[in-house]
DNA sequence: ACTGTTATTCGATAATAATCGAACTACCAA
DNA sequence: TTGGTAGTTCGATTATTATCGAATAACAGT
């Protein structure tokens, strides 16, 4: 596959994680992630057309959160949480809890315990 | 002036607010009330049309980032901290700190008038 | 009422982004 | 080699956003 591109820790930018993390379905793939440490592509895709996730992953992974590796023919992606909190220390954790806790528009109010 | 809508603390998402952020001359206005506390539209402007930078403040109270509110001819901008704070607490703490430690694309350093 | 200031709204155009089928690549196994 | 699986890339379409001039509204002073 020519391993992906992924940018360097220092090449970071807040808008671009911003902007990967305003769409529904990227903050979905980003939470899962945050869940379960890894995923294939084809465990995060709710029904929808590959080539449709392809574009978000490359999105993810073009803003620095999400890194991707290939093993064989599936690809395992992870949150790039140590990239992160190196170049913005704090961030994800806060984004995350909030995510977690019922803040994205598209499904589950949470509740608390 | 038929006081701007804001949406309550609980209608904030993190999409929106995210999608607001993604856009540099936003993020850029949001830093500038961080630091601020208070400012009127006319003095967030970087010498850009009226028209575009009401459409900007409009998403950024959409999102619920910013209060507007009519003193006069002139409008006093704010960040919405406690709301956003009694919302998602932390989040806006985190941002600002990595915003305003050059996590942003534009590294313009600051510029006061 | 008239004028200047501040900001919003309208409307058209341009730029960016999302969607998804189809073709394609890489890999593994039989 | 054939076939199946996992993802990507291409290309076309649609949808959403940004940009900005012009018109509009609200207000303060004179």
């Amino acid at each position: 596959m020519r391993p992906h591109k992924h940018p360097s820790a220092d090449q970071l930018t807040l808008e671009r994680i911003f902007h990967a993390l305003s769409d529904p379905i990227r903050l979905e793939i980003v939470l899962h992630l945050a869940r379960v440490e890894t995923a294939t592509c084809g465990e995060l895709d709710g029904d929808r057309p590959k080539s449709s996730m392809s574009h978000h992953f490359r999105i993810l992974r073009d803003a620095g959160l999400v890194h991707t590796r290939a093993e064989g023919t599936i690809h395992q992606n992870s949150l790039r949480l140590t990239d992160l909190n190196a170049r913005f220390p704090g961030l994800m954790d806060a984004i995350l809890a909030q995510a977690m806790n019922g803040g994205t528009s598209g499904a589950k109010p949470k509740r608390k315990r």
